[in-house]
DNA sequence: ACCTGAACACCGTTCAAGT
DNA sequence: ACCTGAACACCGTTCAAGT
């Protein structure tokens, strides 16, 4: 009953040199002009072929299915993230331009929030930006699996604080609810938890963007220090 | 161009009482149950129509669609989340507890981790356990909106850690891969990188539930030594 | 080797019509 | 007040057929 397990990084692409028609290439990057200009609703097979003058169709030759197509795509996120050499600073600074960068490059991309974790992040360019934040901390003094450990725990704090941001923001662009009417809701709901109603409205007389990377801040310099707390013992 | 914001929250449900036919809670328990056993490929209002002995349209008389029939799936699953009441306890033990809870709930709804952000969770059990959380953490000794950080740094890292740990189970589940090849592919993958290769089969040498609990307990611990740090200073 | 269109088996949702 | 089935506008994917 079980399945032949199969991943776009598994298997050579089709034909790399051919000048004539398609190319995988080509696909995935009209896909993500396609992810990132309409969202994740923005693309289907019958759109993609209808960009690329082709049917719908012709894609399959060149990608196994949706899914795989997916992958190609989201591995591309990690290839415009900012990093910082770890060879040249302190593990703390690269690590948090680690974690600052990553929550940009999901913001850019906010389709990529809904695949994290779907299937291993083993793209070429996953794997780079992996190895660059191990570097920071075996840097920092760690060894074995706690080198691992350390970076899921800095990567799970970014990601679970940045996939909800980024699916919020791709849906305010599609939707474009009636903020004031949302507002209203959320106070509305906290009425009977009098100390988050009076949060939730100190926080709407803010930027909300400032006080998201506030927030972020906060939190990325807790788990830094966190994790320097556990290189002391 | 702005629509009028709508949730399942601000309007009250469709004719609270009335004998005959279909209820909310009855359609919303039959899609827990299809979601739980079948994963979110098992729901759709089809499916959920013929298991309710009813016209699949049948359901658009107590929901507004299908998105506002997962908002109300979505919040009962932190009805059956084990919480610690910090009254009674240390923050660390009762913030400890809080997270592992909130891990569990998700790893026994894993569908519910691709909702996790897409709407304000403003249901009245995610708002009762958000709830106990600020209180653990004000008890510890944060003030004013560092509560709300304090919090999401904590939630953040949960929902980081478990969200991949959940949809990779469902994924393993509903497709059962052959998971020797994808250990292969996985090693094959990180070719270039000898110390992670090195990691990967140290990792494979044990069982992978260990290895994430572990991993997660790690993080855990991690985070709550940053948030002690932040109380002293 | 590469591309195509027709066809299949699904979706969520709307709506006029029934009781 | 509640429920229905037909219909619409989409999906991803398969496959025999074309060049």
């Amino acid at each position: 009953m079980t399945k032949q397990f199969t991943s776009v990084w598994t298997r050579e692409p089709r034909s790399p040199r051919s000048s004539p028609g398609l190319s995988r290439e080509q696909i995935v990057h009209a896909a993500l002009e396609l992810l990132d200009s309409e969202g994740t609703e923005g693309l289907s097979m019958r759109k993609l072929g209808a960009k690329l003058d082709a049917g719908a169709t012709s894609i399959y030759w060149y990608v196994a299915n949706k899914d795989e197509l997916m992958e190609l795509a989201y591995d591309e996120i990690w290839a415009d993230m900012e990093v910082a050499d770890p060879d040249q600073i302190s593990w703390r600074y690269s690590a948090a331009t680690f974690g600052k960068g990553m929550r940009q490059a999901i913001l850019r991309h906010p389709w990529a929030a809904r695949l994290i974790g779907r299937l291993p992040a083993i793209g070429p360019n996953a794997l780079h930006a992996t190895d660059l934040l191990r570097k920071a901390f075996t840097q920092a003094g760690f060894r074995g699996l706690e080198i691992d450990y350390a970076a899921s725990t800095l990567t799970a704090y970014v990601f679970g604080m940045t996939i909800p941001e980024a699916v919020w923001n791709e849906y305010i662009n599609e939707r474009q609810p009636d903020m004031d009417g949302m507002r209203q809701a959320v106070v509305a709901a906290v009425a009977g938890y009098p100390e988050m109603q009076a949060r939730v409205e100190e926080m709407h007389a803010h930027d909300p963007q400032e006080i998201r990377a506030m927030s972020f801040d906060f939190g990325l310099y807790t788990v830094l220090d966190g994790l320097e707390a556990r290189l002391v013992t």
